[in-house]
DNA sequence: GTTGACTTTGGAGTGCACTTCAAGGTTTAT
DNA sequence: ATAAACCTTGAAGTGCACTCCAAAGTCAAC
């Protein structure tokens, strides 16, 4: 229940190097409060909880810093009122919501050229995700 | 209709600088052959819309080396068979997928969030990412 | 035909997210 | 008590994706 592990054990776990949750802990990602008497770093299942999020975090693009604000929302809870978490929380949301409407317009382009193409072997002269994707009146530049 | 811009008319049109065109064509996703008499870069329609392709790109997350290959499909057209375009499409259909779904996943989180907040002026002691989008259950890591 | 804005090249520098290294100190198993 | 496996720190190194620079060449306008 309440048992700690050291930074190999957590690391090894989650499948990432102990250098870098070394380094997450530098960034101000995790905390490096709990120690053993000789000074070993000592993690438990909020910390593991922590880490996961940020990997997941990270999995979807967001950048270290992006995530150390994200998980601001709760570190400085007593002084972020719900006013401040609902406006973060809000721009994140059109965020997120951005980047998934042009993942799925990738995913239609993939699709589409999935099926064009007959799988044979072929020469694949009119397989093209240029000409599946492009649609010049809709850039995605600002 | 057959007009081409310099490198730097190109640029300012998507945003983005000279130098990361040049780079771009280092690094081989753009090719360096129409140049005018005196060696400037020309650059027309279809290099337009193949720049837009790999920004969008990587504004949902891949690497230049990705979008590469991406480009690769239609690139060497001549040399792959439709047999490799369907296995290159199925895979990154499916990481597109993983990558919508776990996005999907933070919305949600984010969501739940951004209700449970009152928006108020209150200390935000209830709202944090962790307790709303934690579930240990569900690992990211392999 | 010269000014000024633009372009060329190669090479060096930047920020991010690690990764590796060296020289030690700690823990556990025997 | 000692070996083997683990941990500590600071500092240097890596790869990616630019970004900036200097010294030169090109182009359009006056």
């Amino acid at each position: 229940m309440g048992s700690t592990f050291r930074i190999g054990e957590l690391a090894s776990q989650l499948n990432v190097s102990a250098d870098t949750l070394r380094y997450y802990e530098k960034q101000g990602l995790l905390s490096s409060s709990h120690r053993s008497a000789g000074g070993f770093r000592l993690f438990n299942q909020g910390d593991k909880c922590r880490v996961q999020f940020i990997l997941r975090a990270k999995a979807v693009g967001f950048s270290l810093s992006e995530i150390k604000s994200l998980l601001a929302i709760q570190l400085n809870k007593s002084k972020k009122s719900c006013r401040d978490v609902k406006e973060i929380t809000a721009s994140k949301i059109s965020d997120i919501e951005l980047r998934i409407v042009e993942l799925e317009r990738f995913l239609a382009a993939l699709k589409k050229l999935h099926q064009a193409c007959c799988g044979g072997p072929k020469s694949a002269n009119h397989c093209s995700i240029l000409q599946t994707l492009d649609d010049p009146s809709k850039s995605i530049t600002d």
